[in-house]
RNA sequence: GGCGCCAUCGUCUAGUGGUUAGGACACAGGAUUUUCAUUCCUGGAACCGGAGUUCAAUUCUCCGUGGCGCUACCA
């Protein structure tokens, strides 16, 4: 089905948010499956707040999902001309007319008359008064003109949806000063286009019949529609900065793996009928069908997020989070430039210690630090709960003398020493365990003890002990 | 104000004219005689309200309520 074409329409007035990545996967998803065209629409028409940087962030953004689109993006900015001359054949055969109507003048009858809509004073001018108006240079915009009838569609997500044309009121199809709205400019490119399917946000809903006026005052075929109901926050109210970051770039600076934000994204209003939930993008291809998504807005739940992307942390394998997780390891100042093979070794160990309990990839960076240099501090919590008082020095000290006479730092090795020391002392294994923990880590949580002292090492235990018998308790 | 869309656990959802209303995240409890930020097990937790149709309504219809959206010479 090579007929298949849709786009993404992004207006570059912010960065890529988390509503409009989804659009454009559900886009993607759509076209991937069907073996259509994904295309991307900069709809950049006269928006004073329009700018070429978040063109650009924009389609960084969409690059870092995966998101590629097919041919090159369309400016509409550039497109101009076939604005203007879709406009001046409406005017021509009567679709359109001329409004000479100032915003002012606007403003003013609508508080007076208490009607939000048009009340379509300049529908009926002359041919005489037209020409008059236009020679005096009196600035005209273009109105649509909506005629009475009924217009309705097939959503392909929200089912048959109707409109009255008298609710509609008519709309400007071009501003006084000759750049054209959006209304005119979607339905203009995307018959340019070639736009089979158009999928967008539920916010769009009502724009859609007067789309479909216009499609058939241009005489063009109506596309299928697709409406996606949008992204909330967790007070039920549309998702905004008030409820964090919203950027996709933001997580992506956050550490998030870009499949992460894909898969929650895709699956947030959407499962897949097998159940499950942690898909990559080809599996997501397979599994998608627009009619399954539902029509009910989301909310964005950063823990069920946080999960999805430790559940993909989890399953990359150790080669790849190396080449990811290096670079950040070095711009925190916990490894040098270029590694020597024992580092590498030692790093590739490491992410396998910890890859199951982060959930982004900065978290190796954070929360696995210790593994590069020794702690700071102490975990509060766990330090008052762990290494109450002196008595643990005691314990500690003794389990230090016993740990430098071992040759062999094995996890095994390591373990034999703890579990005959906690029954000579006569004390649960966990008594020197959990301080252990502490002084080496400085967090009372972590991977499992034993292994951790072997992938430490001898001599930066012996040191972190030495150090924490010193500095606690505190 | 008008018009449109929506309504199942806290969140994302499955589902059906008769079901113990299913799953996932989160949460709680337990296990791993070492933690949890790992792993495993168990548990609590939902059909917005009111009418109507029907032997039977969470499911169909209507009304209400609530949420969201649109109602611009923004996109």
């Amino acid at each position: 089905m090579s007929d298949i074409y849709v786009r993404f329409a992004p207006s570059p007035t912010g960065a890529l948010h988390l509503g409009g990545a989804r659009t454009a996967i559900y886009n993607w998803l759509f076209a991937r499956s069907k073996g259509g065209k994904f295309l991307l629409r900069i709809e950049d028409t006269d928006n004073k707040r329009s700018k070429v940087e978040y063109v650009n962030q924009i389609c960084d953004s969409l690059k870092w999902l995966g998101l590629n689109w097919d041919d090159e993006p369309v400016f509409q900015s550039k497109r101009l001309e076939d604005y203007q001359e879709a406009v001046r054949q409406m005017v021509k055969n009567g679709r359109a007319y001329y409004c000479f109507c100032t915003p002012e003048e606007l403003e003013e009858r609508r508080r007076a008359s208490g009607e939000y809509r048009y009340d379509g004073k300049c529908r009926s001018l002359s041919e005489t008064e037209i020409k008059a108006n236009l020679d005096a240079g009196k600035p005209a915009a273009v109105r649509f003109k909506v005629n009475a009838g009924m217009t309705q569609w097939t959503d392909r997500v929200y089912g048959t949806i109707k409109v009255n044309n008298s609710e509609i009121d008519d709309f400007i199809i071009q501003r006084s000063n000759g750049i054209p709205t959006y209304q005119l400019a979607v339905v203009v490119d995307d018959i340019f286009m070639r736009i089979s399917h158009v999928i967008r946000g539920e916010d769009h809903i009502s724009n859609t019949a007067k789309q479909i006026l216009l499609y058939n005052a241009l005489d063009y075929p109506v596309p299928e529609f697709a409406h996606l109901p949008l992204l909330n926050g967790t007070d039920g109210k549309r998702l905004s900065k008030r409820h964090g970051a919203t950027g996709v770039d933001e997580y992506r600076d956050l550490g998030y793996p870009p499949e992460a934000v894909f898969n929650y994204l895709a699956i947030l209003g959407w499962v897949p009928k097998d159940g499950n939930e942690i898909l990559k993008p080809e599996e997501l291809i397979k599994r998608f069908r627009l009619e399954d998504i539902a029509r009910k807005s989301a909310v964005f739940d950063v823990k069920k997020f946080d999960w999805v992307s430790n559940e993909h942390i989890k399953r990359t394998d150790n080669e790849k989070i190396y080449n990811i997780v290096l670079p950040i390891l070095i711009e925190n100042g916990l490894v040098h430039e270029t590694p020597d093979r024992e580092m590498q070794k030692y790093i590739f160990k490491f992410i396998d210690l910890m890859k199951s309990r982060f959930r982004t990839y900065r978290q190796f960076a954070e929360l696995g630090s210790y593994f590069f240099k020794d702690p700071e501090k102490y975990e509060g919590k766990a330090a008052r709960k762990n290494w109450k008082n002196e008595s643990v020095n005691q314990r500690m000290q003794t389990l230090l003398e016993a740990l430098k006479e071992l040759d062999d730092f094995s996890g095994s090795s390591t373990e034999r020493v703890i579990r005959q020391l906690s029954e000579q002392m006569e004390i649960s294994a966990g008594k020197l365990i959990h301080p252990t923990r502490l002084a080496v880590s400085g967090y009372g949580v972590g991977p499992g003890i034993f292994e951790l002292l072997e992938t430490l090492g001898k001599e930066t235990v012996v040191r972190r002990i030495e150090t924490a018998l010193s500095k606690l308790p505190q």
